[in-house]
DNA sequence: AGCTCTGATACCGGCCCGGTATCAGGCGGT
DNA sequence: ACCGCCTGATACCGGGCCGGTATCAGAGCT
């Protein structure tokens, strides 16, 4: 068996995600036939089924559903290798740090200056992205470092440091009857009738059911709280994007959220390295959780 | 930019390797002039000089070395794809379980133990290798999980479950002074006359400098040791590989070693997930490291 | 039946990969 | 200084594979 080509595995998961050859044909920017005996090869090539055709489409096989997965991780490694490469070609070009928009705000802010003021420190290009987004910008070599948020988003393949250890805040419509409180309990938020919790997309894009509005931008949902549609649990820091309409109340019970900077274990340059070691430097100078007063 | 294909990565890790077009093109089976020219379009595509060519072959440059590093890891991707592919297409293929040969072998033993009593567990098929080849032939697909060793094995890019922690033992020829001692520290056991440290291979190949013998498989080492040559520290578990001309002493200051099971974040298969279930269920269990009596 | 939508097949042209032959230049030996 | 020798680079050619157009085959729907 010789070996394959990520061309092929392109052409897979547009057939894939699409589950059609003629819209994955539109979508590649190729013709239809080529596209089916592509795939056909791919198949006689693995020894494998990976598609079953059917009048109104295809439909994935169990080894077509295992092709998906590590195609795609496969491919993000590729295009890593790529953006890594052209990046270290570059001299002197900043290191670019994702984070969810508004989310660990200060901690970001305190890490930016305390790079600032370090002369060695590599300069750092800040990237902001939408919720679940770091993964994939760090996965595929676009990023070089993330802050991300445990038990939130997925930090396997990562190698992480811990950063901030910090409780959750209930974020409520000012105005409504639990914002007046000093705290709140878990169960107290759940369930609280005219404020579902909001429902953000799964991976393949679609919505889980539920009664929630269905949100896909941090700023549309701080605009629906702020409308008095939803409520939500967020870690305490993340009060930095709160609205005037906005109210915070602690909630006593919720797991803890940490604040985590993670990079892909491939990338241990020594830029890489002293920003990990500058951001572990400011651990444990987490702001009091409660505003004072 | 288009997409890189892995020919591309195919041949320059090669050249990266050899450094050197003609040998590259050998063991790539293919001319010379055509991997300069591969090596050369891959250059333009990315923008990046990889390679300074020289009279007597090349060297890599900074960008070089990290497409290297980058190109192994999607290639090992691409490979992974392949084969987990193709044996899901088999189905009830047994999984794939890799430990080092001779480490954790109680464990193990009853590991298998207990997925042949249960009778929903899947089939597993052991796969022994030599020391540091795990994490590769985890992340080429070639295995579904493996036992390693913390902190010994490099354990980024997987998930992992602790399963086993103990202390280590100092493994020395019979006869030898020390080998009659109840325990031995650290201290002691570094810098012994006549028994240096054994050298193992760096990942490219080398070895690093030392007065110690090099080895590269734990069939070598163990004849050393049973030779009077060399001594080493190693997990309590691995007394079983001990030969009848070995003899073990609890190292009692050496870190603990803890015995994992590990797999690829990306499998998440139902048959590795109850693998991993019912090896976390023989945690707690540890021998004793002392032999009894 | 006929339309439509699906993927499969047939065939053809152009590009790119890979091979052979050759070049260019630095180094070492006598 | 000459000549081999080794390095990678260039020139050119042939074939295979990729991608395009045209067409087919079959099932569901009206």
């Amino acid at each position: 068996m010789d070996h394959l080509e990520t061309r092929e595995l392109r052409y897979f998961v547009a057939v894939a995600e699409e589950l059609h050859f003629g819209r994955a044909a539109v979508r590649l920017g190729i013709a239809q036939p080529p596209l089916s005996r592509a795939i056909r090869q791919l198949e006689h090539r693995l020894g494998v089924r990976l598609l079953d055709r059917d009048r109104r489409g295809a439909a994935l096989t169990g080894a077509g559903e295992v092709l998906l997965r590590e195609a795609r991780a496969a491919l993000d490694a590729v295009a890593a290798a790529a953006r890594r490469t052209q990046r270290a070609g570059d001299s002197k070009r900043p290191l670019v740090l994702v984070t969810k928009a508004g989310a660990s705000h200060e901690l970001l802010q305190r890490l930016l200056g305390v790079l600032a003021d370090e002369p060695g420190a590599p300069p750092v290009e800040v990237l902001l992205c939408e919720v679940g987004e770091q993964a994939r910008l760090l996965r595929d070599g676009s990023a070089d470092v993330a802050l991300m948020h445990r038990p939130f988003d997925d930090l396997t393949g990562f190698d992480t440091e811990d950063l901030l250890v910090e409780g959750q805040i209930a974020l409520l419509p000012a105005g409504h009857p639990l914002a007046s409180r000093d705290q709140l309990t878990l169960a107290e938020v759940r369930d609280v009738p005219g404020l579902p919790i909001a429902r953000w997309p799964r991976l393949d894009g679609s919505y889980p059911d539920g009664p929630g509005p269905q949100v896909r931008t941090q700023s549309q949902l701080a605009q629906l709280v702020a409308l008095g549609r939803t409520l939500l649990v967020i870690p305490a820091s993340s009060r930095a994007w709160q609205w005037p309409d906005h109210v915070a109340v602690p909630v006593v019970d919720a797991p803890e959220a940490t604040t985590v900077i993670a990079w892909p274990p491939s990338s241990r340059s020594r830029e890489v390295a002293s920003l990990v070691r500058s951001a572990a430097g400011l651990r444990g100078t987490a702001p009091p959780v409660h505003p004072p007063g």
